[in-house]
DNA sequence: ATTATCTATAGATCTATAGATAATGC
DNA sequence: ATTATCTATAGATCTATAGATAATGC
């Protein structure tokens, strides 16, 4: 059954991908490797010619999400972006959404090797936001500051908001205040009275 | 082996106290009945005496967690409130730390029941924190609303900074942003330029 | 010859339950 | 009589490995 070597990448790129998805909606603990394989169409057993451990996968696929979501984002202007993060539609598709609001977490109970990689998504993610804020509003110092609380604000409000329950008003409300917070933030506007 | 009314209460609560410690540092799927138990100084089988389920047992967990959480941070000015909370002490000690920072993206993925409990404990840090920002500036309109983002920063920041590993320079620069910008926003100024 | 996959399984762990034991609570 | 615990285990699931198969890559 052996296949070509560009079908191998595929399959590689396959599992890597649905992995990416499951973990961000039911967590690392939340996904085995034999739901995955069968998810990707291979038996589990061939996860092993793929990635050495199952954490392994999890680094791999944490780099993977880091860049999909810089990638979303960069270039864009910090306004622009922070419509598109603190939103109902990002709320409700984790799986499809930042996974530094999904798996930060986790991340935090795993070995020093997968917190490096969130570290370097999370720096990634920081500079990106800081030049977004530069469209927005006239240089000025303690932007890189600015830049790293505007995205804690953002990934906490995601992270309060999906603890809610879906009819909750208390999860909406976080979604509003916070986008509106951050706007003016960016606009280096005092907070509203 | 039967033992006393109040010998089980007390047991019940030993039980309860371990889980809140150890999902918060290992996460809900990440701590088993049986190695909970263990530690509890029971055998496993015992746990469905008090719990119906291990569901049961996290949602009881999570409510004592957010009022021990409330409990910690009620009846302080809010700037003392973001310096004990947007520290290296909490991050570096989320086993006895706040249970939002430490299990809202795992409550995300659990049933209604259980959501609904972080969200009447999120609503309560929310009115706490309004009541704390009162004592530190003069009343104002929308301090509900800021209340909100200053919670999901501090929330954000501490949940941003676990997920870096130990020696990194920006888990330690998270913290320091966000505890800067939130003091501003307590205090009523406009950000730092 | 190498190797990507599949089959089968090891060994551990998971939640949950059944039944026995023995002391409390009535 | 009730019940809190313990023992034992069911049945599912978990990560990981060994060996067979068969097609690629040399």
């Amino acid at each position: 059954m052996r296949i070509t070597k560009e079908k191998k990448r595929e399959n590689h790129e396959r599992i890597v991908a649905i992995a990416s998805e499951l973990f961000r909606e039911h967590g690392f603990d939340g996904v085995g490797v034999a739901e995955l394989m069968e998810r990707a169409g291979l038996t589990h057993g061939g996860f092993y010619n793929h990635f050495r451990s199952k954490e392994d996968l999890i680094a791999e696929t944490a780099e993977k999400g880091l860049r999909e979501t810089l990638e979303r984002y960069a270039g864009q202007d910090a306004v622009a972006v922070m419509e598109l993060y603190i939103s109902r539609e990002h709320r409700d598709a984790p799986g499809q959404g930042c996974t530094a609001a999904a798996l930060s977490c986790d991340a935090a109970r795993q070995p020093d090797e997968t917190k490096s990689v969130f570290a370097a998504g999370i720096e990634k993610l920081v500079c990106a936001l800081e030049d977004g804020i530069a469209r927005n509003s006239a240089p000025r110092g303690g932007m890189r500051a600015q830049a790293i609380s505007v995205l804690a604000q953002a990934v906490g409000a995601v992270i309060l908001s999906r603890a809610c329950p879906d009819d909750s008003s208390l999860a909406d409300e976080i979604l509003d205040a916070c986008r509106a917070d951050c706007r003016d933030a960016i606009e280096n506007r005092a907070h509203k009275q």
